[in-house]
DNA sequence: AATGAGTGCTTCGAATTCCGAAGCGCGGTC
DNA sequence: GACCGCGCTTCGGAATTCGAAGCACTCATT
């Protein structure tokens, strides 16, 4: 029931009363499960369940409050079959991630070249 | 007390067995605040009660938290003199956050055109 | 029509995480 | 000495997340 609103541009975000766009992008993708879900979604649409066991098993009630804040941030929306998918904006979100990945590769090898764990 | 281990390529993650290097990123930058940390210490090295500051006030046990897991992930690191700053690792690691930026002004100004409210 | 399986989604108590005010010990400086 | 700001810790309460259970619905199959 207590849900704080889904961050926004142009309105005050928590952690930030100023509602810049960047910091309301920050806040929205610095929740559990939220950059995971675009993720997988980039891949292909997906249904509420299948979707859930592509993310793990997350907890159902916190993929409906993300698929929420998604739709109302224009990042998701639902196909005529049901399925979940990622707007034109929720693609270009996930583009924009890519370097994230790519640089998750190069996080790894430095890790397994300097560490001893 | 109760922390959540820092998320590792190469060992399992929070919702996630794998231990992907992509899995650890998205759980590492999922958390609360990690995202704006790592942009704010971008900019400039900086202390922790400034740094705080720049993040709006954010909780001073939340930001020790954080700051531990990105010295233990080798995105952050103790300056001599004693600021915080990013490590070669970090700085990548912030540049792949650039896209996301530049994509938060795109979704601005898509809602700012398409929305109502 | 009945059964069963799968779906999207909700509920709710418990576990985890986050918050924030307060305070500690330390090094400077006046 | 008496400040002051620093990095950092503590701890009780608030917010978030979890996950098992269940509901209403659709679609086959029988």
């Amino acid at each position: 029931m207590n849900e704080s609103p889904t961050p926004m541009p142009g309105r005050p975000v928590r952690g930030s009363t100023t509602g810049r766009s960047l910091m309301a992008a920050l806040d929205l993708f610095g929740r559990r499960w939220t950059l995971r879900i675009i993720w997988e979604l980039g891949n292909e649409p997906l249904g509420f369940r299948l979707l859930q066991r592509r993310c793990d098993g997350m907890s159902s009630s916190v993929l409906q409050q993300r698929l929420t804040e998604l739709q109302e941030a224009r990042l998701a929306e639902v196909l005529r079959d049901g399925n979940y998918t990622l707007t034109p904006l929720g693609h270009d979100a996930r583009e924009a991630l890519c370097p994230v990945i790519e640089w998750s590769r190069r996080w790894a090898a430095d890790l397994a070249a300097n560490d001893v764990a």
